[in-house]
DNA sequence: ACGGAAGTCAACCGTTCGATTGATGCCGAG
DNA sequence: CTCGGCATCAATCGAACGGTTGACTTCCGT
């Protein structure tokens, strides 16, 4: 038998993390060593104690969200792995957490002994994907999914709250024709033909978040 | 000592359960009696089992959703309190839940000994809502807030799926007048004066969900 | 039986949107 | 340096949208 593995928990829940700390306690290979409520503790914990699978959640009310705090802890000097631990199953989500750095993304509800599987495969540094996870990364990856500039993203954003060209033009300091502009360029690489599925599609592919 | 509180906890996420039971686990004033993974289970375990408080997810991926779940258990013959638990602070969600007969309605982000508390209430019949839940619930009493017609509803899915007023018609085999009349009555209701900001309002107090 | 809410449709009109074309300046990679 | 991507602006034109008014039917509740 090895040491056990050295687990901190990130999670603005209370119940989550306490769930997970009852999962991972009553086996002896595990060890949760400690708990963050956001990013910014996660890292005051790993300056301090010496971790090797990190669980983390993404979307973490009011402190540092998930995605910020696994590319920080990934370019740590010896990080340990982050395996994202999430609700949400959107294409950006998962997207963003891969590209952090993140060594696995599983979801939620998943059963329990996955989970363990998959924090073993993170400690050996392997990659653990929710079943649908891997499909849509492969989905990703076949179609090169055009990005969005910054201030495309902007402009979306303003969108998505109901503003017309004229107020987007406005609030931006812009003219009404660069608005157009930078719709035409939106429409064009989100695949549709009108403002409103620019932001339901946006929503779904959480460019944009529905309720901020 | 009276005899503990008996619960049943029912979320679809593993993680969840497993660290609601973990906290009622180390109290002897409550005892978990069951967990459910949805609706329709909560019933089924509800038939042969006495439970004075259950701890209901709205939302739950796939069964029968915690509302309909609510409804049925809140007309059982000797109803258990219901505790409405959830991640989600629409509106909509709020409101559906209490008119379902919840007798508390908590978010998922509360502290523990808050969590315990609105049991201990529920238990006695009192009515236990969340620092912000109540407030929503007033400003819903101030204004009687319009309540959208079926079709109303029906036409804002579609429009929140991003299809014109023609696409629309279609859809519905009604004319694109009568389409152009629903929306007029929807932006009225909603208190906005075009379709994009119609879709956000809609989505954030819950008429329609961002992702279907 | 009557009133009201809901759903349907029509015609009109001004405004906004979406598409197109073309142009300028900036910056960073090669 | 040059090319491409990004952001900016302009002008045009047809299509779509938003507001308004008025009208008809059905259905429900009092």
């Amino acid at each position: 038998m090895n040491e056990p593995l050295r687990l901190l928990l990130v999670d603005d829940h209370p119940v989550v993390r306490r769930g997970l700390r009852a999962m991972f306690d009553e086996r002896s290979d595990t060890l949760v060593v400690a708990e963050a409520a956001d990013g910014r503790e996660a890292l005051e914990v790993l300056a301090a104690t010496s971790v090797h699978v990190v669980l983390m959640d993404l979307r973490m009310g009011g402190g540092m969200d998930g995605v910020t705090a696994t590319r920080s802890i990934t370019s740590l000097p010896e990080p340990p792995a982050v395996l994202v631990l999430t609700v949400y199953e959107t294409d950006a989500d998962i997207l963003a957490a891969v590209e952090a750095g993140a060594t696995g993304y599983m979801l939620k509800d998943s059963p329990p002994e996955q989970l363990v599987e998959a924090v073993r495969s993170a400690a050996r540094g392997e990659t653990a994907l929710g079943p649908n996870v891997a499909a849509r990364l492969f989905d990703r990856l076949r179609g090169p999914e055009e990005s969005l500039s910054p201030r495309e993203v902007e402009i979306l954003r303003l969108l998505g709250q109901g503003l017309s060209n004229r107020s987007l033009s406005r609030e931006l300091f812009i003219s009404e024709a660069t608005v157009k502009t930078h719709l035409v360029h939106i429409f064009d690489k989100l695949g549709v033909d009108n403002r409103t599925a620019a932001i339901t599609t946006a929503i779904q592919r959480g460019i944009i978040r529905a309720v901020q």
